[in-house]
DNA sequence: CTATCATCCGTACGGATCTACGGATCTACG
DNA sequence: CGTAGATCCGTAGATCCGTACGGATGATAG
């Protein structure tokens, strides 16, 4: 056998299949996956949050807000921009960031505006 | 300086006040992109998937449900086990995962339940 | 036209993460 | 007991990712 070829027969066929067949392809689930790692880091989650509120912002800025050095910023904006996540407008010598027109509506209004309560909550509700 | 130290005024003072003042401490951003990181990748995710629809499935059943090898599956399920996303419950030789008790609920709604959509309809809606 | 500022880009490094494999456990069965 | 099945664990190798740095680019001011 060339690896862990166990299990020729399933324990329960039933939930099996109906797992399987709810079950996103591979395909749709690496396609969100690398969507959500995109948001899985966090100074790029709190630059999207910093830009879903406040429109529009410079890099500088960003950093500031974020209390985070240039350098990360940039950065993280590089992937973002890249993944087609935010747009650029340029003024000048400054270069302004927002959210992408098409940035997914429901990342934004649920892990934006409302994950960050799953971090305080998973068994205090208080 | 030591590092990037530029942009001692920002360009939008407003806008970097009002950013700041909503933002995610970096300290609960980190816990939720710990949590993000968790369900950032295809097996885990499709494990997730795979546990919330058929309650409880032992590692085999989930190798067959999501056509991977038993490696990944375990090392998926060690990492969501580890984490304390998941639990085992062990009948004989045969071990059984379910999600945990405390799995996040916004979590599993929004995520499990509704993001696989967010990968079709950016921009293309078929 | 030169100095300076805001920002981007390429690269190299270090750490985290995934994969694959071999072996250890524990259970069932004869 | 001894064997076979299901799963876990440790580890080594490959790979991915974020950070930091130096220099390039383009724009503004003098």
């Amino acid at each position: 056998m060339t690896a862990t070829a166990a299990h020729a027969h399933p324990v329960d066929p039933e939930r099996v299949a109906h797992a399987r067949s709810r079950l996103p392809s591979l395909d749709d689930a690496s396609r969100l996956t690398s969507l959500l790692s995109l948001i899985a880091d966090p100074v790029r989650l709190r630059i999207l949050y910093a830009l879903d509120v406040s429109e529009e912002l410079c890099v500088g800025d960003l950093a500031l807000a974020l209390g985070a050095n240039e350098d990360q910023v940039s950065y993280g904006l590089r992937v973002l921009r890249t993944s087609g996540l935010v747009l650029t407008r340029k003024d000048g010598r400054v270069v302004f960031y927002r959210l992408a027109p098409d940035f997914p509506a429901p990342l934004r209004e649920h892990c934006l505006q409302q994950l960050v309560d799953i971090t305080r909550g998973p068994a205090a509700q208080d």
